[in-house]
DNA sequence: GCAATTAATGCAACCGGTTGTATTATTCGC
DNA sequence: GCGAATAATACAACCGGTTGCATTAATTGC
């Protein structure tokens, strides 16, 4: 059985109390009394029970992370990165990560995520994907839990921490311009995630600044999926031949989409540039690597906690919003349109 | 403030005893009374103190999974999947699943799973990333916890789900030799991982039944990363160039192969076929396509918590051992050797 | 109609800590 | 040497539930 607070009390003749405080560093208790105690709790391995020391205390040094469930959550590698992260920082200030899986049915999936929320259980929340609208955030104000979203949120009074999507998104989708791209297809995700709409806004802002105009007919949505990423990929292949690039709003999105226009039997990046977002390590592994947007998904995981953190000891009361830079990372499955390579060529053999 | 069972027990004039009763659906509480307690607490939105329960009960509800720290875990799919369906198939039998997140220190990197085996904060652990001499096995033995492992265990008195490692292994690399192919390189994980383990045994029983002898220079060890993938390939490389196909123990490895395949000029699979293991998403969408032995891992998230449930309800108190099945996933990137491929083109032109 | 059952509820201890306050022992000033 | 201040420790309530046993009320048998 493990030993308790009453055992050791008993075994040194003192009351629990004194002994709770000599392990706590009480300045009352004295000296030569903590040497005694802290002696003692190492050797028979004494370790405070956290339930109780919960009860008592109301703080559980638990962290609750809410991953919403499928298409995307757990099965895409930037959440598991992010996971890893959070998890470490949490570790770092004392806290352990405590999972919400998430519920499959569509309108109430936030449910076991609110009552996570709701339990006790917990210090604080992270949550993710926050959607335009979040029902989540009126509950969440209600409970007087602190809790940080990953992702941008509209309401000020959330603190949030996010990587750079509309400017990220726009820089890149530049680039492709730079190169000569014209047609440019974008593959969203869903349109009511936050994240989902800053990517896309991005990439209009681009196209506006080249004075390209938008056509929804290369913009079709995906669910941030390698499935959703072919469908809609596909879907507009069907039709529209014209294009010269895709941007995914997402990497694993952009997986599904090389593999949708290889299937058209369209070669990457000779006939059709791919560009993706998120920088999770498979990227560049694919063939040709993937050019993308890394967004800092470590210090993304590493940020929201150190920000739960001070609000859970109330240090800070006031909403934090953060918004981390993202680099655009070029690589093999971009390069200039076919017709400008044409040309090139066109140019060279007529000039030997 | 949330309201307590005593808030209960005051409005409706009655005890906490019988309150708590009530809502456990007791026998002895009268129906009626039954029912006034249970629309009390719906409409006050009482929900009982998870932690007082911990406390009284000695029960949390909450199953422990420990993840190794890197260079694999968090980063690979594979775990992310199997954590999804892990915590789905907590939260269906009402546990949550708490993550503890791993130490970044070699030797010493068990200690926070072992401290949260041992903090009265978990009915029961999960855990991953058997070692062949399992250092946690004797320490957990100890705190008469229940456990299950991922991934085989020799201690007959531990219980665990797999995949079937070896029989997989050593059936998709003779699909390999089937095809021609004789110099198959293997890709290991690490040596002390009884997973890497098995699969080694996998590949060699299945050379040993073609009559092909292991020669360990084709033979390199990798961290099941893609990075450890692509480093060790590139060190067989270097002195062999004559293997016409690899099995890499993950699919992850898997990536970093094919990438050191390409940078040394070498297509895929026209001069070398490249082999997985795992069945991860990903790797149905390389280019070309991974073969691969597919896991369960949605069934091996599912079992494992199911084992682990039933032990800790006590209902079984022997130990289960349950080996899943994999299935051979023939893909894109293994084809037979090209010198068959010549021959055979080389026959047809002499037919023509 | 009264003892014996049975049904329904209440009391109080307990889970293992924390913490405000009372108590005892010691030291200090003068 | 005595009262006051201070240091060290103990007591007891509390956190919010669960649970064994006692108690009271209602029912049954004869």
């Amino acid at each position: 059985m493990r030993p308790t607070l009453q055992d050791m009390a008993n075994i040194l003749n003192l009351s629990k109390s004194t002994v709770s405080r000599a392990l706590a560093g009480d300045s009352r208790v004295a000296e030569a009394t903590r040497t005694k105690v802290v002696t003692l709790a190492e050797q028979i391995g004494y370790r405070p029970n956290p339930i109780a020391q919960g009860l008592a205390t109301r703080r559980t040094n638990i962290i609750g992370l809410a991953v919403p469930y499928a298409p995307r959550s757990l099965s895409d590698p930037f959440y598991l990165e992010f996971l890893g992260a959070a998890g470490d920082t949490a570790m770092k200030y004392g806290y352990s990560l405590l999972l919400s899986a998430a519920e499959r049915e569509g309108s109430g999936g936030y449910r076991s995520h609110m009552e996570l929320a709701n339990s006790a259980r917990v210090d604080g929340m992270i949550l993710t994907e926050p959607r335009v609208l979040d029902e989540r955030i009126e509950i969440l104000k209600k409970m007087d839990l602190p809790f940080v979203f990953l992702g941008m949120v509209e309401d000020p009074d959330v603190s949030w921490v996010s990587g750079e999507n509309t400017r990220g998104a726009a820089f890149a989708v530049a680039r492709l311009i730079e190169l000569g791209h014209r047609r440019i297809a974008c593959i969203t995700g869903p349109s009511d995630q936050t994240a989902s709409k800053a990517r896309f806004k991005g990439y209009s802002v681009a196209l506006a600044e080249a004075g390209i105009p938008l056509d929804r007919n290369i913009v079709a949505s995906g669910d941030f999926t390698q499935t959703g990423g072919y469908q809609a990929m596909k879907a507009v292949l069907e039709h529209e031949s014209d294009i010269s690039a895709v941007f995914a709003c997402n990497d694993v999105m952009a997986f599904g989409v090389m593999r949708a226009l290889r299937e058209a039997g369209l070669a990457i990046p000779n006939d059709v540039s791919v560009l993706g977002f998120d920088g999770i390590p498979f990227a560049e592994y694919m063939d040709p690597p993937l050019a993308t947007v890394r967004q800092p998904i470590l210090e993304l995981g590493r940020t929201i906690v150190e920000i739960l953190v001070e609000q859970m000891n109330g240090k800070n009361k006031c909403p934090i919003h953060k918004v981390l830079n993202v680099e655009f990372q070029p690589a093999g499955s971009i390069a200039p349109p076919s017709w400008i390579s044409r040309e090139a060529s066109t140019c060279v053999s007529g000039a030997v």
